[in-house]
DNA sequence: GATGAATGAGCCTTCATTCAT
DNA sequence: GATGAATGAAGGCTCATTCAT
């Protein structure tokens, strides 16, 4: 969540740029171009003129178009997997910690931004008909999701709870999904507190004795 | 779920069909079109393909491609909203029945096909660009939301739950939407009667005395 | 000039119209939209609306576009060679009486119509590219050419003037479409009075003795 | 009459020709086309393969066919007046020398080519319809009527002629443009020397004194 | 006779891709 | 590396023509 998402501008790189930060550049780009014209309507001359270069440039760092957009979903898709696994790792080695860790990460401001959210969307409209988008993204997804079940198969047995743990780990991942799309399609863009706020109101219902509606909750000292 | 969705196979339509016949037969393949080739590479002439007319027709019936995707955008709004509106009215008057008459409207087989999902899906991921298809659905989703919530805080009063009515109708909302983009972007289609359970574990972690991930409870002989 | 011209209103014809009274409809109404909107944009559903016709029904009256353009320029050639001769049928039998009955000819109303010089002159520029549509008034055009000759000829022998007839003739021919040409593209429409003056203008000044700016001299008792 | 009407032929063009050079390369296609098939027919497939190069150039050249056509327009209206004003400052400064001149100069080779009358013609068939036309040139036309009234008078003036010269200017300025229209719309194309003629013809009967059928009269010794 | 739905050829336009400079 | 002119395939749209009713 550094250099990679916020390159210099285009106008301060040197003209020499080295090659990768050439293509991260054109991705970054790409994903400024979609969230703002549309994934029917992004075409390599916008993204060109979005990163202030010429479009034939294009075509020398991405063999075709259709590299430039695969590039691009993979680059927001370790992004975004960076992003949870490192949530993952820094967070205390308990299930409903690594949850409320799991949750808060799809909210930060590395991934939880408007155009994030709409190049998303967008790959999310096309890959019904691209199973390449698919593909790409369902061994992370898998990954995730299981995580998830893992996570909340646990909080389930720690806690006695009487749903199930896997139905419970979908509802979650249904709802972070959801709740990105919400951002998209609906007229009324909230903040990242009221997203994470319907995020934990949900899991609180599931896991009452862990979570309240704003988030983990944190033993007192009479535990 | 009758003769609305399934006008009569575009070969056996007689030559001179009627206009409004015309139009639905070319929503309908315009709705096929998009799930089958996504947004971005649905043409006019695949869209005829799919009805087995010339290309032209299109044109003759709906003055633009636009025209075409609006009123093929339009229309599966109205179908949605005729829906839900018609599960409301049969529903018994109380809050509880209300809102599971309204889960279970979302995954009946009017509108919980494959081809309606992928259509609202890309429809999903070019309305971020496309201010006229926010604007086209903005009145029906906001009605929608506003009985989903009106029904949550009623539910809220009437069974003592803590949670807060209006989360919880959002929370229930963006989950069905969740379970939608869930069928077309994940690798895994799962049945309506798996999407359903899912929406009712949610909906008996907020209200369990009044459903349980199976649905509205039928209270028993001792209540 | 009398029926030919003044079709009645298509409203008002009866639905069993004879075949040449629609063709005559549509033929006026073919001349209205060129007028209205230049060659180039006259369709054949343009012509069936200003008639107030369905567009099917052209191909019934006239095989083909072209074929209907066609004779819509016979049309027009015709009423003007109609136009010409009957006024040299009427003019006294003098070279000078019938030069002004030519030219006055030129500029009376039933020829003299903006919808007729624009029709004139979108011919006109599509003529060079269209053998078919010189030849088809070559006849008409030589044989006026030939007739002003011969007339000019008579007067510069009858007057004695120093001008070479055929020059003159050409002068003359050439003047009036010019007159014609400029009222369409010129800014500024001027009356067919100031239209006629010109020509008279330039006539009086080839054949001073029996003609002034307003046109044949009249001789006084003096003569 | 130089580089600007005759740039290199097309296939002899360096591929990387300088942008103003293919513009003016595809604006004489353009008036080629018009003059061979005509302004209907006029397709930007046809003025490509006159030029010789492909038709998705035209349109990263001129946005639009019709910006190809106004362009076109401009062009030879400019060039059309680049020609008469150079020929009158290169006149003696007298009436009769320059209306000899601006005569003069509507046949020179520069102007009075057959693409160009072609072109010519073929716009004005268009102006009726076409507001923009008019708009166009209509600056520079008042300019040319009022410098030919100007001359006009004053020689009236200075040869003491009865006629008007506001009118004589009007005969004059409305045979030149029908010469033009003559020369494509006849059968007959005659030379620049007879349409010159044509045109001495009648400005020696208005002016006698200072004109012949040949021109400008050259004084002898005696006056 | 008359209508208007239906067809399909041909147009303008966009845009991914190539390539000379 | 970088540029932008040039190409050509493909799409949307128009419209003359056909034809069932």
């Amino acid at each position: 969540m550094d250099k990679t998402v916020q390159p210099k501008k285009p106008e301060t790189l040197p003209r020499k740029a080295s090659r990768d930060a050439r293509r991260l550049q054109l991705i970054e780009s790409t994903i400024l171009t979609i969230g703002r014209c549309g994934y029917a309507k992004t075409t390599l001359t916008e993204v060109a003129n979005t990163a202030g270069l010429s479009h034939g440039l294009i075509n020398f760092h991405f063999k075709t178009k259709e590299q430039l957009l695969v590039d691009t979903l993979l680059f927001i898709a370790q992004e975004y997997r960076d992003n949870w696994v490192k949530a993952i790792e820094t967070a205390p080695d308990a299930p409903a910690a690594r949850l409320d860790a799991m949750i808060r990460a799809d909210f930060n401001d590395v991934v939880f931004t408007p155009d994030r959210l709409a190049a998303w969307c967008a790959f999310w409209g096309e890959a019904q008909s691209r199973p390449i988008y698919q593909e790409m993204c369902g061994a992370n997804d898998r990954e995730y999701a299981r995580i998830l079940e893992e996570t909340s198969v646990a909080l389930v047995n720690e806690g006695g709870y009487g749903v199930d743990g896997i139905d419970a780990a979908r509802v979650i991942r249904i709802l972070l999904e959801g709740i990105w799309l919400d951002q998209i399609t609906g007229n009324n863009r909230y903040s990242a507190e009221v997203a994470m706020r319907t995020a934990f109101t949900a899991v609180a219902a599931l896991f009452p004795r862990h979570f309240s509606p704003d988030g983990l909750r944190v033993p007192g000292p009479a535990g």
